[in-house]
DNA sequence: ATCGAACGTTCTATTTATCGAACGCTCTAG
DNA sequence: CTAGAGCGTTCGATAAATAGAACGTTCGAT
C-alpha cells in the first residue's frame, strides 16, 4: 500500500524566466508596431493573457505560445529563446538546437554574439571539427591561426581542438555552429 | 464605451496536436527505459500530469515542458518537434529554426527524411544558394548534375535555383538546411 | 469642449492544467 | 499462496491559466 515516488520538488529551482519571456515577447510585438490588443485579437487570445505574460507574470500554456508564434510570424524555437538559451557571461547566447546519435556524433548549435565581442574557445578533444554557418551579422571565426570573416550564408569549418574565435566588430552577429565529434578517439 | 476588439475565434484551427506529442514524449521516455512514475518524479511534475500528457489530452505548461526536456536530455526544439513541425506527405519533415534578417537573409531549417526517399525541389528564385550540413544517417543532395552523398558532419553548398536533391537510402536522415537568399534580384 | 475609438491595465468568472491520493494490475520474494 | 513494491490509470481538489468585461487614459475628429 506504500505508493511509489512520492514527495516533490527534489528539483530544487528549475523555473523558467518569465521576466525574460515578457520582454521577448513585448519587443517582438512593438517592433512590428502592433498594439497588445490587436496581437491578442489576431492570435486568439485574451488580451488580459497576453497583457499578463508582458508583464513577466506567466507560464503561458503551449497552444498560447504556438498561436503567438504564428501570429507573429517567427519559428517557435525563436519566441522561447529567452528560457531555453544560455545566456554567457560577456554577451553570448548559446542554445542547443539538435543532436545526431550516430558515428561520428554531431551536436548543432544556434549561437548569437553580442556587437564589439571577442571570444576564445581553449579547444575540444582531439578531432573535433566546427563548421559555422552565419545567419545575420559578421562574424569573423576560426583556428587561432586562420580565421575567417563571414557574411550571412557564408560557411567556415576548421580544426576546433585547439583555440578558435568568435568576434563581432559593429554589429551582432547569430550563426548556427555544428560541432563533430570523432568516430574513435584520434591519438596525439 | 464601445471597446476595442471584441470576439475571439476569427482563428479557426490552430490547435496543437496533442496526440502527436503524447506519443512522442512516450517514445522518448520508452527509449531510455523509464517508467511513466520515475520521469515525472525527476522532473518535478505529477505523475498524473505526465500520463494524461502521454495519452495525447493535454496543453502543458511551458514550465512542465521545460522540465521534461531538462530531465530527457533533449533540447526544448526537440521535445516539441511534433507540434512544430510541418509533416510532408512522404516521409519528410521540416521546421523552421531561425531567420536572418540582413542582406543577405538567410533562412535555417531542421530537415529529417525517412529511409528509402528520394525528393525532388524544383527550385528558388535566381541566385538562391543553399548549405547542408548533416547530422545523423546518411544523406545523397546536391543540384541536378552533381549530388554528393554525405555522412554526419559533412557539408555541401550548392546553387539551389535549379532542381536539386535530398534522397536516403537504407537509413534515415537529418540535417541542417541553410537557404541563403541573393542581396539583389539577380538577372537571368 | 465633447464625443468616440483604441490603448494598456486590472478586476472577476470560468475553464483547465496540475496535484495528490486512490485504484487495479503485474511481478517478485519469501 | 501471500505480502509488498512498482507500474499506469483514474478521480476529486486545488491552483493557475485563460477569458471577458470593466476601468482610466490618450488622442484625433467634429
Amino acid at each position: 500500500m506504500i505508493d511509489d515516488h512520492l514527495r516533490l520538488d527534489p528539483m530544487p529551482e528549475a523555473s523558467i524566466d518569465a521576466e525574460a519571456l515578457g520582454r521577448h515577447l513585448q519587443q517582438l510585438r512593438e517592433t512590428r508596431g502592433w498594439s497588445l490588443s490587436r496581437l491578442a485579437n489576431d492570435a486568439g487570445i485574451a488580451k488580459s493573457n497576453l497583457c499578463r505574460l508582458e508583464q513577466g507574470n506567466g507560464n503561458p500554456t503551449l497552444d498560447t505560445l504556438w498561436r503567438l508564434a504564428a501570429q507573429l510570424e517567427v519559428p517557435f524555437g525563436t519566441l522561447i529563446k529567452p528560457v531555453t538559451a544560455v545566456l554567457d557571461d560577456q554577451g553570448v547566447q548559446i542554445q542547443l538546437i539538435d543532436q545526431g546519435h550516430d558515428r561520428p556524433s554531431v551536436d548543432v548549435y544556434w549561437m548569437h554574439l553580442d556587437a564589439q565581442v571577442e571570444r576564445w574557445s581553449l579547444g575540444h578533444p582531439k578531432g573535433v571539427r566546427e563548421t559555422i554557418t552565419v545567419i545575420s551579422g559578421s562574424l569573423c571565426t576560426g583556428a587561432e591561426a586562420l580565421t575567417r570573416t563571414l557574411a550571412p550564408g557564408d560557411s567556415h569549418s576548421f580544426a576546433a581542438d585547439g583555440p578558435h574565435l568568435y568576434a563581432t566588430e559593429d554589429q551582432a552577429s547569430s550563426a548556427i555552429v555544428t560541432i563533430v565529434y570523432p568516430s574513435r578517439t584520434v591519438p596525439t
